[in-house]
DNA sequence: TCCTACCGTCTACACCGTATGTCTACAGTG
DNA sequence: CACTGTAGACATACGGTGTAGACGGTAGGA
């Protein structure tokens, strides 16, 4: 018998929303997929070791079975996310790939927000290539499109390195603006700024209107235009189809 | 006497380096310095409520009297970091002073790289309104700036926006690439890029020399340059001086 | 049949954040 | 002077945390 005590049998359909899983084997992705699942619903903080194995109604020791230490169960977390970012390295536009890439990272973003510090905060604390490799495949990824597409190495990761940290900046300014509390009609309020001294914020204060309709994927769009219009002019690849204006996805 | 007991009177520049702070009073001030040295040196994991009373010679409890949990104390680390960004709201050319903001940024990033990740995850865990005053503050300098210099307060957002976003990004992608270990000469070993199958990653292996000289200082300038050009020619506004080219600080 | 490998469990330790209570020193009041 | 109120520092305690180490049971290979 590998279950818990009995008082768990079967009333545990624990806290964490998750359906104990069971008597199913638990493996590194089911390991991950519940870890995902309490840090979407709680946030990184609510995540514990213990949690999770009451999440896999199991004993708590049982993720030391798939994740050497905590950190780098976070680490796979963040990976289990990130991979799921596919880059076409074939594609004969690049700039349209890129766009591409760039959206649905973005809502990857919005899907797992608190995943998000994963995201940006894991990587400053393993060098380069440690980093679990489902990490490092787009990037990989990218550099091959761009040297497909007639750029040299170095200005390829050029260019990923501006797309990212555009990215990331992004999402970050993004996800910083979500609303404070969502029911209330007024901007001012909803927003909270109401709490601010006028005297010293009048700006801020003035610009609820505009911080309440904040519109991410266009200003995401608008981004991009600046971005790929300032690579394409500075590092013009040999063979290349011209780059296209912004077009938001039609779906 | 408010000094703990005999044991400690003279021994003690505890394990944390900080020399006890002796019998001196404690105020905000100084927990939060106490703070973020703890964190410069360990990073923010090994901040804890404990080994911070440790380290301020006195009892874990009297952290409380100046932050309310752990969570707050973290968000003022974050602000004494931040409110040491200057930004000069009267200075005529907002391009430059811009690119001054953006310099500062990055030089504080870089002496405090492990506070980088509670400045861009914190804001994330709070309403804009309710963050310390001190992280608010930049912002709405950037906004009078830009007013001043005849912008529109939306287009002042928008341009705060942008910036920041490539600021946090581009502090993101610089620190990620410290060196694994700076002892080695060989690019590949430095980096442990030797780890990655060459199968797989051959030209992210291929790009260890160009990733061993990263300049983050010059990348920021090329990415200024960009950006500004950029938000220059999509709004300019009335009166005002023209864009300067890149021109990194002399001193 | 025994051996090895692994998987799940149990126990235990040192440490964590913090609610609550107690002690002390001092300010103001009569 | 005694008395009270108050604020700061200290002490205790509770429930939780990450994880080292040892133990049993089960599966597969020799």
């Amino acid at each position: 018998m590998t279950r818990p005590p009995a008082d768990s049998i079967d009333a545990n359909d624990d806290a964490d929303g998750t359906v104990g899983n069971g008597g199913g084997k638990i493996t590194r992705k089911v390991v991950l997929a519940a870890a995902l699942g309490i840090i979407d619903r709680d946030g990184v903080d609510a995540l514990s070791m213990r949690r999770l194995a009451r999440a896999l109604d199991r004993d708590p020791m049982i993720v030391y079975r798939h994740a050497p230490n905590k950190a780098a169960l976070l680490d796979g977390v963040a990976e289990t996310v990130l991979a799921q970012l596919k880059v076409d390295p074939t594609d004969p536009d690049w700039v349209a790939q890129l766009r591409t890439v760039a959206r649905e990272y973005r809502s990857l973003a919005l899907t797992h927000p608190r995943v998000v510090p994963l995201l940006v905060t894991r990587p400053l604390a393993t060098p380069l290539a440690l980093r679990p490799q489902g990490t490092l495949r787009p990037l990989e990824d990218i550099l091959t499109l761009l040297t497909t597409a007639g750029f040299s190495p170095p200005a390829a990761l050029h260019i990923y390195r501006a797309l990212f940290g555009f990215l990331h900046g992004h999402i970050l300014d993004e996800l910083q603006e979500l609303i404070d509390n969502p029911a209330e009609t007024d901007d001012l309020l909803r927003l909270g700024l109401h709490r601010l001294p006028i005297d010293q914020f009048p700006l801020l204060r003035s610009l609820a209107p505009v911080l309440a309709t904040y519109d991410g994927a266009t200003e995401l769009e608008r981004g991009l235009d600046i971005l790929l219009a300032g690579l394409t002019t500075t590092l013009n690849p040999p063979n290349q189809t011209p780059p296209r204006e912004a077009q938001p996805p039609t779906g």
